[in-house]
DNA sequence: CGGGATCCGCATCGATACTG
DNA sequence: CAGTATCGATGCGGATCCCG
């Protein structure tokens, strides 16, 4: 568990580590649309707690991905909004979207045929 | 938790969680070399149980973005190669590899900032 | 409105042992 | 060599309550 292991450390591994984070993409992505508020965010990912919401923006902002604006009102107004920093790995993210929208029939395709063919193996009686 | 949230199932969402699976990826990236045999990759990924990888080829085995071929040797040898799917898979992964390796240093950067000005405020005594 | 704190179940994952 | 099966810890994430 602390020994080096080869290529724990590497960039990519942090960064699949971020991208894992699903919630923290799917706002990003959402975010590249226009700045948005806390309950705006809630609302349309949907699926997401208010805890994951919290902490995954505060990780955001953290790694610089996401700026966060208090707004002094009563009550309070907090608006999130992307950076320039966060904008490029959306971008980077971008290709991943794509490749998702042409290829999930494959996938999905590829998983039903998998599936038959374990069972016709299980149903060899 | 059965309610059609919005976007639940949209193509990102399912994608994302394939890529989520950080050792998925990491396997995918490996395989774009050449071949691998199971314990080549288990020692070539450092730091995944046996388990997981075994789980994980199923899973991206199932996707058909990896193909397992066995051999009838003694004892058996198992050949692990990435599919024509898989490559493209792989091929959209890469800005993000890109992005992460160009970026890291940033994001790190950030996080050190944002860590010294939350003691800060702790600080203020 | 925008969260923080707490409690807690459930799914993951690692470690271990065994098989073909 | 290439896995499967079982068990046990742990930590993620949802639900709830409360505060500024």
């Amino acid at each position: 568990m602390k020994g080096n292991v080869y290529a724990a450390e590497c960039p990519t591994r942090v960064i699949l580590d971020r991208v894992g984070d699903k919630w923290a993409v799917l706002l990003l992505l959402l975010l590249m649309e226009g700045p948005r508020r806390f309950n705006e965010l809630r609302r349309a990912v949907g699926g997401i707690s208010q805890k994951m919401l919290s902490q995954t923006l505060k990780s955001l902002e953290r790694d610089g991905l996401v700026r966060r604006r208090a707004i002094a009102t009563v009550p309070v107004t907090v608006e999130y909004s992307i950076t320039p920093l966060g904008l490029t790995l959306a971008q980077a993210v971008d290709p991943l979207r794509q490749w998702a929208e042409n290829n999930l029939k494959d996938v999905q395709a590829a998983q039903r045929r998998y599936d038959s063919a374990s069972k016709e193996s299980v149903a060899a009686a």
